[in-house]
RNA sequence: UGGGGUGUCGCCAAGCGGUAAGGCAGGGGCUUUUGAUGCCCCCAUGCGGAGGUUCGAUCCCUCCCACCCCAGCCA
């Protein structure tokens, strides 16, 4: 996964030269998700590098869960997550840990700050405690319990564990500085009273620890080398280290810092995401436009796809915003060298081969992949065909002179070459049926006569089909930024995102492909059996992406 | 405004004092029973700006500019 021709980023040099002089031995890495939703392409940056790190410098990578907050916090996320990191291809070491595991450590570890004075219990509310901190050029102002007596602090924090105080009435702080010119260090919050049941924990505490305490600590115990996160959290770093340097705590991890994954005409928020959800302008976590893993897999993209695109963007100190394309051409690529190929006709038009008889069936053999030996599989070839609609023209032109029209010949793929003869049209003027011939020999084989045609098309038996609904897919977002600060991203979903085929028609060996593995309908682009397909008795293909294309049609 | 961080091609980026890698996108060409794929070529006298140090600076120094993060009992 890692090329080794690649040079090292900041952290790999971090690793290596902590190997190298000694100052561990091995390394330990994890990825800590709070299952307060759904993993996104984001999250798979993170996973990517976390996993990749321990892989290569031959260490471990565990998998935690940071619920300290019941607030937001649910089983069913943490199962999704749990499937998710490993449909993404990854084993972390040991069992799934959560930072519930360690609460009890974490109290000892607070009365411990206590008994040192270097925290105490606060009365002061939430928008008292707001005023003192100060502002960005103001310095804060110390609480008047501040210098509370040890016995004080530590008998009240044990009634806020034990329920016996109002939630918000009072909280535990670290005694810090309240002048510090980093606000994260201006006696933060360690434990906050929140009267709720954990979904591991059940109703055993009435207080939970908050982020910059129980992070570090989490880290120390579980006995991480490096603890990599994202550029947010750099000016909570002297915070992490001040825990970690006034605790006796069995291991001293050391913080690094990356730049966030972000993605154009993508939202990679898990609250917009919950948001989308929730307001069902989406269907669930899982819809094929949202950048979600589940979306991703439900969409078709093969998860080595995520992972190469994960290892293709650098580790650094940058906040980019990456172009779709980037991704796209990973998913392509993936897609390209191992999809195996079918045809379906997503706009389908008769065509009626008329010097062919009533009832002609044959066979016809065709490779699964032109590279990759995956066997053929056979084409039922009939007298009345589908062809896509938009493969014929009424008229030819020069410009497009790989369609179909009449007079005009056209290769069937993997198949003869047909030459259209007339058509047929409705009252409403759409052309319903073209009347054609077969040029015979041209099975494998040029015209004998030499007129060879220009253009290629891929087509189904009509009598020897499967109907079913494709839904194709464009970005969710009209705006390239629906993430950016002062907009409303809601107001930037492209209502046309979504487009349904319902009247489309494929070969008989898409009847029974497996869900989500992904095929390419040749000359249309990449599709896999809806997970949702269930429902209905009708077939769903989603286009995970549409073939790139030098043309762009006139017709859709 | 205090603190922290970042600025190299449209996008992502390497570069660690010796004269601007690579990928994506884009443009051109060849091949092709997928307008796909593959292959070939083109694409920064320039590294946020201005000074300075040096034989030599994207890399060192100074000042300036822009953008991002921090004032949740969220993570």
């Amino acid at each position: 996964m890692a090329d080794d021709n690649k040079p090292l980023n900041f952290i790999q040099q971090a690793i290596s030269g902590d190997l190298g002089t000694g100052a561990i031995t091995k390394i330990v890495t994890r990825f800590p998700p709070e299952p307060n939703g759904y993993l996104h392409i984001g999250h798979a940056k993170s996973i990517c590098l976390n996993f990749g790190l321990a892989q290569q410098f031959g260490g471990n990578c565990h998998l935690r869960f940071d619920d300290t907050n019941p607030e937001k916090e649910s089983e069913e996320y943490v199962q999704a997550i749990i499937k998710d990191v490993q449909w993404l291809g990854f084993q972390w070491h040991g069992e799934v840990r959560y930072a519930s595991d360690y609460f009890d450590q974490f109290y000892a570890w607070a009365q411990h700050l206590v008994c040192e004075k270097k925290a105490y219990v606060c009365q002061l509310s939430s928008e008292e405690m707001r005023k003192n901190r100060g502002t960005l050029t103001a310095p804060g102002t110390n609480s008047p319990f501040r210098e509370s007596s040890v016995e004080e602090s530590l008998e009240l924090l044990e009634k806020m564990k034990d329920g016996d105080v109002a939630e918000g009435s009072m909280t535990l702080r670290a005694k810090i500085d309240m002048a510090s010119p980093n606000i994260s260090l201006r006696d933060p919050v360690m434990y906050r009273i929140k009267k709720m049941p954990h979904h591991r924990a059940g109703d055993k505490w009435n207080i939970y620890p908050a982020y910059d305490f129980a992070h570090c600590l989490e880290d120390a115990i579980e006995g991480i080398s490096h603890s990599v996160c994202t550029l947010e959290f750099t000016s909570n770093r002297p915070l992490y280290d001040w825990f970690i340097n006034s605790l006796p705590v069995p291991s001293k991890p050391r913080q690094f810092e990356f730049g966030r994954l972000n993605l154009n005409y993508s939202v990679t928020s898990k609250r917009k995401l919950k948001q989308l959800v929730d307001g069902n302008y989406v269907d669930g976590w899982d819809d094929p436009r949202l950048p979600t893993i589940s979306g991703l897999r439900r969409r078709g993209v093969p998860a080595v796809a995520v992972r190469n695109f994960c290892d293709s963007l650098a580790v650094a100190k940058t906040d980019g915003l990456v172009d779709l394309s980037q991704f796209e051409f990973f998913i392509r690529d993936e897609l390209n060298k191992n999809a195996p190929r079918a045809m379906a006709v997503l706009h389908p038009l008769k065509v009626v081969i008329t010097n062919l008889p009533e009832g002609h069936l044959e066979q016809l053999p065709a490779p699964c992949h032109h590279e990759l030996q995956l066997g053929d599989r056979n084409l039922p070839f009939t007298r009345e065909i589908y062809i896509d609609a938009n493969d014929f023209k009424e008229e030819y032109s020069k410009k497009l002179n790989k369609k179909l029209s009449p007079g005009r010949r056209v290769r069937l793929r993997h198949c003869y070459v047909i030459e259209a003869d007339d058509y047929l049209k409705n009252e409403t003027g759409d052309v319903i049926q073209v009347n054609a011939t077969l040029v015979s020999e041209t099975l494998g084989k040029d015209p004998i006569d030499g007129i060879k045609p220009k253009g290629v098309v891929h087509w189904v038996s009509a009598t020897n089909c499967v109907d079913c609904d494709v839904y194709l897919y464009d970005r969710l977002f009209s705006d390239p930024l629906p993430d950016s600060g002062d907009k409303d991203f809601l107001e930037m979903i492209e209502k046309e995102s979504l487009k349904i085929l319902t009247n489309c028609k494929a070969e008989r060996s898409l009847a029974d492909v497996e869900i989500g593995v992904p095929y390419q309908f040749e000359r249309e682009g990449y599709f896999c059996k809806d997970s949702h397909s269930g429902d209905s008795k009708k077939i769903v293909f989603n286009q995970t992406i549409a073939l790139r294309s030098s043309w762009t049609d006139i017709l859709s």
